[in-house]
DNA sequence: GATGAATGAGAATTCATTCAT
DNA sequence: GATGAATGAATTCTCATTCAT
């Protein structure tokens, strides 16, 4: 992340910073990107627009950072899973988990890179949206054709349109999901990999 | 859908009028409604911005008109599925698989339907959607719970879950399907709903 | 030039267009290009400030076309008189003739030329004022050389330091004279050219 | 200069005063006074921009202090150039070698002066640039009236003319002379002077 | 003396929309 | 049916300036 001339990621004092990063992304969530205007924020952080800008660069830059934070938190988190080992329906699992812990923790920047990404990403400023978007898929991939090989997974389904099947709703549910809300990411996580995994219908 | 000043929908030329539709829709859905300009559209016509006003009111008339068109179609399919009486089991199947048809015939209605119906259901112009999206809502939350009631669904999956799984899956797929592709919408519908009831997981 | 979506220089009606950068070309040599605001073009212009970008994309660009228009017709002028051959003393009388007549029909250019070109030259944009420049200065070099080595010229005399001193008092020019005022711009160039040629001491 | 509620002028540390004023001019002369934005000169004196406003009052002040202090100086040279007695043609050496010194000593505030003064003179604040420039004008009229008069110069130049190429030209000197560069002010002025005053041409 | 955080008054620019031709 | 020229409101962003600490 680039710093100019701007205090930007001083690490000195990130606090105001990071609290009106969080109202933005409450706001951008909620109208859009587009919809939204730096008044809105400013209304919303209690100061002039003008204001917003001893901070950041610009309205783009703040949604920049917002989306950054965040898959950088997301890859953490996933990289851990990937490199424990877990075998295919573990990882699974795991990954699923996560993306629900992520959704909890990052609902905004969640929905907002939901609605927003395929049109950022053919930006050059937003290049690491598709890089991480890429690495996604992989992982995804990788992990459900060792599925398949291992005979953990149904071989029957077409892994591609699987993977874009789970890939979708579970970040979709951003859309949706309020923290504090009657479920617990973690049980949301449950019942998500219960109808994945094992289906819907009755066995007989 | 009203008319005030201007022939709209007179009934003359309505290939015209379908045709600029159509562009429309395929912009708002690539690019967003609120970022595309009525100049890309026109561009995309053959027109300039301001020849647009002669078939339309306005930018906004022309989405409304869009979706409005989407939903009636849709519906039409759906009233018919619903009436069919198909048992639960049938009648999700056939939910399914109605909606990927739709999918394919209404690609960038559906892709807009996504991005923009939570906003703009608020507005009182839109309050159809939310009409639309509650009727959706129920006829499915009732599909499911006659399952669960008949054995056919598993009772220990919480269906309100369930239901936004499933509804948010089978519209996110209007962000990747491309009409022509390799998986006919039959093909994609078989294989989400082989997902869906049965799991992915082999089983014992 | 180059030309994208709005009319810009499209041959058709450039009528308007020449009389707003007429007028803009006004303003901006008598307040500064950066003092001036596009407001006060446009109420000089007798229409809103949105309005000018109907014919232009930017301030910026309306700057670039006065001077790109101003300096090709300079060098329509002074590519005659280099090819005339004319010898040293001709061509620089010819040369000094003919910018008072610039002076005198672009007054407002020159003026901008003379206040902003060196800020300017540093941008991409307007590298072609850089090239003018050093056209300019080869041209004077020389026919400044030739006429020493011919001994027309006095050769006790610092070329470069002679051109400087020519080259900006033309110029200069542009900041007093007043199209219509006392002195055509013959006059002027006669009276600068006994100056510069004799100097202003009473020979003995 | 007014006093109001900062320590401005105090006296005390005059010093810090006068290197920013350096800085300012400098920058000023660069980029031009309205490009020049506070934080800039702020950032070359290593402070944060409010921070400038503890030693002026506004960045109206700075310029006016610097074009104040400058014209000070030089008309305490030209006051003694004029005072001296020295005849038309020396008085006129005097006054251009005296003004290429000055250029040598302030070259930053004589560029600002060349590019703003016009503009700055309009307003009440900077009338002592229009007085200063009258008297300048009268004071080289003069000169060069007594020279017609005392046919020490050519009688067959328009006096008013020849006075503006002449004032032109030496201050224009400033937009391209470097101080420590390979002229001395006082070659620059010899050099100058002989072809003004005995022209380029080589006599017969 | 200096900083950090703000203010507030514009600035350029965009864009849906209008309307005479 | 369409064009060309404009409107006017809104938007992002800039910047001189202020002021508590």
């Amino acid at each position: 992340m680039p710093t100019k001339k701007k205090p930007q990621v001083t690490g000195a004092a990130p606090a105001r910073r990071r609290e009106l990063l969080r109202t933005a992304a409450e706001v951008f969530a909620e109208q859009g990107y587009n919809a939204t205007t730096v008044r809105t924020i400013a209304d919303q952080a209690g100061m002039l627009a003008g204001s917003l800008y001893y901070h950041f660069d610009s309205k783009e830059s703040m949604l920049e950072e917002i989306l950054h934070t965040f898959l950088d938190e997301l890859w953490d988190g996933y990289d851990a899973v990937l490199e424990a080992g877990l075998g295919p329906r573990g990882t699974l699992q795991a990954l699923v988990t996560e993306s629900f812990k992520e959704i909890d923790r990052h609902r905004a920047a969640v929905a907002i890179y939901q609605k927003e990404s395929r049109q950022l990403a053919a930006q050059e400023r937003f290049a690491f949206l598709a890089e991480s978007q890429s690495k996604f898929e992989k992982a995804w991939l990788t992990t459900l054709e060792r599925g398949v090989a291992d005979r953990v997974f149904r071989d029957d389904l077409d892994v591609r349109l699987t993977y874009r099947f789970v890939r979708d709703t579970v970040w979709v549910a951003a859309s949706w999901y309020r923290p504090g809300g009657q479920h617990s990411p973690e049980e949301i996580a449950r019942q998500y990999l219960s109808m994945v995994l094992d289906g819907i219908a009755v066995r007989e």
